[in-house]
DNA sequence: CTGAAAGCGCTAACAA
DNA sequence: TTGTTAGCGCTTTCAG
């Protein structure tokens, strides 16, 4: 492909190679007007580096991963832009991996870094995530890994987060608040420490506003949108059906929907939802939905500029780089009727 | 990073350097035993051969780039999907390039692609493209690339897209049907071969069903929501506000719906919507939202099914692949009433 | 069937 | 300030 090379422009120059190289690192040993002459002709023959060639000795790729279970999810989809950007801004590429959920395909992903393929990596990690092995052979040789989002507690590296346990605090609450006495917590995974947090945050808020919490009001869901509809459904068409709803995750919102609209459940007035969701479209539901809104492009950009400064500095120790963004609860019609905004 | 190379293996096993790679790419030229010796080393010591030597020997990288405008849109999200599924697959890796609307961004993106960094290149241009020679440029070296969604009309290569024209049409004859007489149609870009395509359809439903189109039914929507919001709130406030409402872009979608809420303009009496849309949420919305819906998925897998092709037969020509996957009108309640479904 | 040697394009000691 | 040289780790002739 690259026909122009070093050598090349070495030779049209009458100079050497090495002295070519240094004047286009913009080197202090070559002189300026060497510089100018080889940058001038770089430029006219439109020389383009080897990227291969040079990550080959420098043992660098200016290359970063990105490993996420999906990316036709709101959440993920602003997170990558949020990276993109920073990425893009330094001068690195941005290599994509997508999990979809399956533990054996991240396994296969990560054990690849070996490589040096990639100079770092961020991560959400699947929902089938228990056996963290793979994730911690690749810190333990030193190479940089951050979770955002979906994070691996038993793993000592730079984590970004949001504040899950708070904002599900506060949705219960605000839920609670609103009058609901039998609230319902949709999750999707019981090892995920994200799905658990937010549990716990659920949790918490009962029990501190004397709530009694039923083990039937745990409700797990999977990938399976058929079989979710059913298992709602069935909920929701019985006598005591929950009065509340907090989706733990964006994409039960349209199951849920779908269901109190075919039991003409009236939301707010028979139940009210929350939906963790970075959804634009949210306010344009029907209802408008209340949701906690994830800081998804904050929480990319900031996984990605904690990656940049371990790579530029060496010493650089990820353990101790901790964020937490919070989320925003947003109320809308779901829960308030006739509300505002 | 990686440790164990070629070298290391061809010492421990007493075989040189080039047996080993021989026998790793299980050469014919190879003994069974041989290769069974070295094999069973490489998965003991889990050699990963540095991808970077390999492409700078080789010439190729396994490696595709994936250029796009933006990401938070339910198309790009989806059509990634697409294409990372076969490229997985293949055992390809994916560079991913925003360029934000920016043609500037984009030049220099695909400049770097002569770098021989990745052997082809999916692609939608920006709505700013208009000079095409950066792409040419790439094309002309025998460089493939491949367009998806939004094609430069005046290049020679392989094209994927949906039926633009026809679903525009479709969508209008059904606002006729529907009743509606003046109809308004939101574009994004005066230059995309997408954006025009659509407004043919549009213009073209309307001639066949003798409705006059006036300029002032062309509504040229930008980046900036808030200018949007305002043209469009302009435009609905009018005593002889259009009927019925095209979006040709899926992100216009929610303006559309408040400026009609704050109008208190009931859809679908007063006015009627149709979306190009692929949000998972459109039969949530308020109301739900009728859309033609894009084969996203089917079309990053296309595109990149269609690259893979070309890198695999040398002789393979690029021209000749032009695939058109049908949009579906899916017909909800803001165009239809209590519409079922 | 196996090995020696050259070289992909670049960088970085080290010399001059 | 510039040039010589030796690789980075791999593939690929060409010899044995």
């Amino acid at each position: 492909m690259a026909n122009v090379n070093l050598k090349k422009l070495a030779g049209e120059l009458n100079l050497s190679v090495s002295t070519v190289s240094k004047a286009l690192m913009n080197s202090h040993e070559i002189s300026i007007e060497t510089k100018e002459r080889v940058l001038s002709l770089a430029k006219k023959l439109n020389y383009i580096p080897n990227p291969y060639a040079s990550s080959l000795r420098r043992k660098t790729s200016k290359t970063i991963a990105v490993v996420i279970p999906e990316v036709a999810d709101s959440f993920f989809s602003i997170a990558i832009n949020g990276i993109e950007s920073v990425a893009q801004d330094k001068g690195y590429h941005v290599l994509i991996y997508l999990t979809h959920e399956n533990f054996l395909k991240e396994k296969a992903i990560l054990n690849d870094f070996q490589s040096g393929r990639v100079d770092g990596v961020l991560m959400s990690v699947t929902s089938e995530t228990v056996d963290t092995n793979h994730i911690h052979d690749l810190c333990s040789r030193g190479f940089p890994v951050i979770f955002f989002d979906r994070v691996c507690e038993d793993i000592e590296t730079a984590k970004i987060t949001t504040d899950d346990f708070e904002s599900s605090y506060k949705a219960t609450k605000h839920l609670v608040d609103c009058g609901c006495r039998k609230i319902a917590f949709l999750s999707f995974s019981k090892s995920l420490s994200i799905s658990n947090k937010r549990m716990e945050g659920y949790k918490q808020a009962l029990a501190d506003n004397k709530i009694k919490t039923t083990e039937a009001d745990l409700i797990f869901c999977t990938n399976d949108d058929a079989y979710n509809y059913t298992l709602l459904k069935n909920i929701m068409a019985q006598k005591k059906h929950p009065d509340g709803i907090i989706a733990s995750v964006e994409k039960l919102t349209t199951t849920v929907y779908l269901v109190c609209k075919e039991l003409k459940r009236a939301v707010p007035r028979d139940v009210k939802i929350v939906s963790f969701s970075n959804l634009q479209s949210a306010l344009i539901l029907n209802p408008a939905l209340t949701t906690i809104t994830q800081p998804a492009f904050e929480m990319g950009k900031a996984a990605a500029t904690v990656l940049f400064k371990s790579l530029e500095k060496s010493g650089f120790n990820l353990k101790k780089e901790k964020y937490v963004i919070p989320s925003t609860l947003v109320v809308r019609d779901s829960t308030v009727e006739g509300n505002k905004k």
